[in-house]
DNA sequence: GACCAGGTGAATA
DNA sequence: TATTCACATGGT
């Protein structure tokens, strides 16, 4: 007999021009996936997709599509964002849009943004991925999907079970000691209503010990789906001096300046220019 | 061995 | 208010 996920996969299958599974995944904005067959296993809290690029359609399997439906912002019209950033005045924003044509903002879980971008700072994307995944590990519930072992992401609830040590010893360094003020808060009743104003929701997040502007920006962004926020970091330091002549030097003034010129659009030729700037 | 990585909090002036 | 520093760890 055939397993029941067997019956229930359902695929999702999308034009691959405005939906390039590498770059999407690629550009820094989530760091649960792996390579797997002729596409990647992708994980978001306790979900798990296969997707991969077929001919010029991006597929994706998976037995809740109704969930990555929305995780992968198939509602949304790239064309328009992509043509948005094509009239830009800035010839950098036109070269990132083309190279990175078929990115799009995902919409992640929250919480999950929240630790993961706490792990992220001062840190290299590689470390932060090895991280979480051994977070996962040690905290999430086990799972299985296509025949593949993988582990939830953990809830507040049992990361608030773990004192700093047991950070420290999965390799947070200094974070630890975030880890557990927040998972504690959060178990506490910390609560971020979602209807906030950008800003309000913005400055609810910057309460939270380790949480600092730039975080708040990528958990505004990638988990509360705010493309009115545009994250600096150093890479978005460095574009800001060499391709559009910038010369503050604080980065909330560097924010403001995107923000001012983008707008609501700020989020995604955020993404573009990190993903282009970083090179890949 | 210095320097950097999707920064932040605390101390200092 | 605006700068400056320490902070853990691993990769180059």
């Amino acid at each position: 007999m055939f397993p029941l996920d067997f019956y229930s996969m359902k695929k999702l299958i999308y034009d691959s021009e405005f939906f390039d599974i590498k770059d999407t995944l690629e550009c820094g904005q989530i760091f649960r996936f792996k390579p797997f067959k002729d596409g990647y296993l992708i994980f978001s809290l306790g979900n798990a997709c296969y997707a991969y690029k077929s001919g010029d359609k991006t597929v994706v399997e998976t037995d809740d599509e109704e969930y990555f439906y929305k995780f992968f912002d198939l509602g949304e019209d790239y064309s328009r964002i992509f043509g948005y950033a094509m009239q830009c005045d800035f010839d950098v924003v036109k070269k990132s849009a083309s190279a990175g044509k078929g990115i799009r903002i995902l919409r992640q879980d929250p919480e999950e943004m929240l630790y993961s971008f706490i792990i992220s700072q001062n840190n290299n994307i590689p470390r932060i991925k090895g991280i979480i995944e051994k977070t996962c590990s040690a905290l999430g519930d086990r799972k299985e999907f296509m025949g593949e072992e993988y582990y939830a992401f953990p809830s507040s609830e049992k990361l608030a079970e773990k004192d700093e040590k047991f950070y420290s010893e999965l390799g947070y360094g200094y974070r630890a000691g975030y880890m557990t003020a927040v998972s504690k808060a959060m178990t506490e009743g910390f609560k971020i209503d979602d209807s906030l104003p950008t800003a309000m929701l913005k400055a609810k997040l910057l309460t939270l010990k380790g949480v600092g502007p730039k975080v708040a920006d990528c958990i505004s962004l990638f988990g509360y789906h705010r493309t009115d926020s545009f994250p600096v970091d150093t890479w978005i330091e460095k574009l800001y001096v060499e391709d559009f002549g910038g010369t503050e030097k604080d980065r909330k003034k560097i924010t403001e300046y995107f923000q001012n010129l983008f707008g609501e659009y700020s989020g995604y030729v955020q993404q573009y220019v990190f993903f282009y700037k970083r090179g890949n």
